[in-house]
DNA sequence: CTCCACGATGTTTACGTCAACATCACGGAG
DNA sequence: CTCCGTGATGTTGACGTAAACATCGTGGAG
């Protein structure tokens, strides 16, 4: 119950307040932004005036005048995902310490059309400058011609887009988890790879790949997945039955946990007959069983440097020059020596 | 390239497109707004001019005269839980349906404080309305009091606001878990709590210990985790230790994982020494080894209600009395009868 | 044939703020 | 003592839209 407000009374605007204080509306406005040029007394009595009327500015005057929302817009098609909820979450973090708010422009299907139509739509949304955080393909320009006057980061590690943009380091991680299973004395490491639609599991399928080849063993050839556990469980089902195969590096811990599953009903021991690696360290990885070697992903980086390189966009202060996000190999117990060793 | 708009041009308004129409700028806000009294001559024109020139109209302008921004806000602590996940991508393609768009207001802190203050920072924020996802104890209405101007939904099952509230039946799903053990034919039913400031937790601790009492079963004393994969097991290094538990039901399917985790180092088997049931039905539970038999809940029947009950509010039409979603008893493979039965 | 109702379209104005410019008081330099 | 610079404050006028009201033309009822 507080403050009394007026039964029914009209939000107070910038007037009121200046006819409460004895003042003009400019100077209220002054205050309201917190400019230098206003006496210590009468800044008082306005600030007292805004409180007794529980006057706040109206975004959408403040937007029509001044052009600018502090708004950042994002477009993802699904907040299903652990990597798109950590960007989402960290982009939102990251907008706030700068003073700006997150807006959601959501993307129900996975075509192409629905991507032009968000994009098509983004110069009738209330946002700045927007993070797409799209898999490339559905993006490149020759499609999607992103509004030259919108600014624009996109996550997402292929070079197609001259727009900035942002990334894990994909092949890296790859190269990482390779290369630990290739050290631990397996002979050759196969790979559930994620759908080809993505630039990410392309990648990671590349430089898993060019690892094996530049060691001169053998490149099995892939599963391939959706990145769903169920996709990972149908993969392993054929992996769990198959004892030459000895270590496995799977596209993402959504799948790896689907491959364990297999192992698990068809008694392949993990990891004394078949290591296992990961990509992401989603929260739960550390928990399955057994705990999954996986590689870890710095998305809430990722997500503030695509907010740090938006907001200079806006602002159009100097940019912040990061395009690619190192990752960490995080050994747990899902990987060990091959059976034989 | 496509359409070639001018250089470096600024946008577009309806005073221009009714010049290059022909037309005055009304009409053009009533085709905007695709009103009916336009003759479908003029409304051709005026749209071929929109496109000519690229009109679309201004977000701030409308909201300035009407009143209306078309936009929901979402106050969360965090996207890191499944839940508050699912919630968040429910609300969103819900109100897409109806022509609202989201904005995320973040609270970064636990405490009274940060929602305080956010729900004060309330009316400057360019939102309709407000669906608030944070436990009631924060939100008593003693300590908070949410604008009454401010539409707002809250989802929680405290009925201690005021407000239209909705959530999960919790007290429906813990009977479910706890019966379901019982009728395997289990002495009594162990319980890992979810922190007490949650009443969602509250609620199923509550309604596990009425079960135990309606049947009277000895009620064991709870453990209390914090939601997390790491609570679970630390509870679960104990459980694994004592033979005399048969059954345990676990506040969330994170904690339940880690459960499992203890039960697998210590050599527990489950089910067939040890049964558990989880809450939420989360993506990866199917995957756990066992496959957990846990609560299903309706997280996008929740979001999708709380959007139909708060746009009732904004736009004064009749609301929807829903304030409880049932949930579904999923039974998997760690539940089974106890070792000696 | 006249008048009026009705639908289509135009004109005016206000929404709340901020930028640009105007004014005003005061005090120090000459 | 006058002049003018400086900093505080006030006045005016957009920003782009939509509501309220005004106008215009047409066809049907009497």
């Amino acid at each position: 119950m507080g403050s009394a407000s007026g039964p029914a009374a009209k939000k107070a605007s910038a007037a009121d307040v200046a006819r409460h204080a004895g003042v003009s509306m400019q100077t209220v406005s002054r205050v309201a932004r917190d400019l230098e040029n206003v006496q210590p007394a009468t800044r008082d009595r306005v600030r007292a005036s805004m409180v007794e009327l529980g006057y706040s500015p109206n975004r959408a005057a403040r937007a029509l005048r001044s052009g600018r929302f502090h708004t950042i817009g994002v477009i993802m098609f699904t907040l299903s995902s652990f990597g798109n909820t950590k960007f989402l979450e960290a982009i939102a973090e990251a907008a706030g310490l700068v003073g700006y708010t997150i807006t959601l422009l959501p993307v129900s299907q996975r075509t192409r059309g629905e991507v032009t139509g968000a994009i098509a739509r983004l110069s009738e949304q209330a946002v700045d400058g927007v993070v797409i955080v799209i898999e490339a393909d559905l993006l490149s320009e020759d499609d999607v011609d992103l509004p030259a006057d919108v600014p624009v980061v996109i996550i997402d590690s292929s070079r197609l887009s001259e727009r900035p943009f942002i990334d894990t380091d994909q092949a890296l991680g790859a190269r990482l988890a390779t290369q630990h299973l290739l050290d631990l004395g397996h002979e050759t490491v196969w790979h559930i790879a994620g759908p080809q639609t993505f630039y990410a599991a392309r990648r990671r399928e590349a430089a898993w790949r060019e690892v094996l080849e530049s060691h001169g063993r053998e490149v099995p050839p892939p599963f391939t997945g959706d990145w769903s556990t169920g996709s990972g469980y149908r993969a392993g089902l054929e992996i769990a039955r198959r004892p030459e195969i000895t270590a496995v590096f799977v596209a993402n811990d959504g799948m790896a946990l689907g491959l364990l599953r297999a192992c698990h009903e068809l008694g392949r021991d993990v990891p004394s007959t078949l290591s296992i690696v990961g990509f992401d360290d989603m929260t739960e990885s550390e928990s399955f069983w057994p705990p999954l070697t996986t590689i870890h992903q710095h998305f809430d980086e990722v997500g503030r440097s695509s907010v740090a390189m938006l907001v200079a966009q806006i602002e159009r202060t100097t940019p912040t020059p990061v395009t690619m996000v190192p990752v960490d190999l995080v050994v747990r117990a899902s990987t060990a020596p091959p059976p034989g060793a």
